[in-house]
DNA sequence: GGCCAGGACACCA
DNA sequence: TGGTGTCATGGC
């Protein structure tokens, strides 16, 4: 039974390589992605991401002048682009009126107190601001995904409607507090998560072949009455 | 032409 | 507090 997180991973790992996340040349880039990717599959970012680096807007001063509606059709491409050019001025708008629009200066806020901070900005929820501090930041936030939830409910090691906090709980207390390795992790879950929903039939050299046909036997055997 | 994709929020019972 | 609607593009 796969229940070890880092066998686990050191599988995924010689399965896929090395994922080399963020894919963002700024800890700024990271942070506009993360809201971008809010709902969306990564290629639709990309567009928006080139969009927004040809035009010089990719730095918290160029966008922060940038008017809203100038931004939103640059972000045309990532789906609900009104709520996230306002999701982003928002994010702006916090980072000028409290650390003067200096990112590095934000991130020399106590991680939980950042945490905190970054929730109640509009538009950021857990999964983006743990995307931020791990990302952007490099603090040690394991970030969880509807395909982590969904992959490791599957394999039976995690409640069906298992929450947020707790999913992020069941990663930080069993793997060592590593961003390297949380950073790593994540960007193989992804990649696991792709995997799952496109390639049929599996590969038969496929070394996750045990652990894929366990997480579906374990949905089959839950469709049972 | 219909379906779905790496969220978050507001509102209602 | 949990469920549901809303946001509203682009690729297949």
């Amino acid at each position: 039974m796969p229940g070890d997180l880092l066998e686990i991973f050191h599988r995924l790992l010689a399965h896929f390589g090395p994922r080399h996340w963020w894919p963002a040349k700024t800890p700024f880039e990271v942070i506009v992605g993360a809201i971008l990717t809010q709902a969306v599959a990564w290629y639709n970012v990309e567009k928006a991401i080139t969009c927004l680096e040809e035009a010089g807007l990719l730095t918290p001063e160029a966008l922060y002048r940038c008017p809203t509606e100038r931004l939103e059709t640059m972000i045309r491409a990532t789906r609900y682009y009104r709520e996230k050019a306002k999701k982003i001025k928002a994010f702006l708008t916090y980072l000028f009126q409290n650390h003067g629009g200096d990112l590095d200066r934000m991130f020399r806020l106590p991680p939980d107190r950042l945490r905190r901070e970054l929730l109640e900005i509009y538009g950021i929820g857990e999964e983006t601001a743990d995307s931020i501090l791990l990302y952007a930041g490099g603090f040690p936030f394991f970030v969880v995904d509807s395909y982590t939830k969904r992959i490791f409910s599957r394999l039976g090691l995690l409640p069906e409607k298992a929450g947020y906090r707790m999913v992020q709980d069941f990663f930080q207390t069993r793997l060592p507090k590593d961003p390297q390795l949380f950073n790593e992790y994540h960007a193989q879950l992804d990649a696991l998560g792709h995997y799952l929903c496109k390639a049929r039939p599996l590969c038969p050299e496929c070394p996750l072949l045990d652990l894929c046909a366990y997480a579906r036997e374990n949905r089959e055997n839950k469709k049972r009455p």
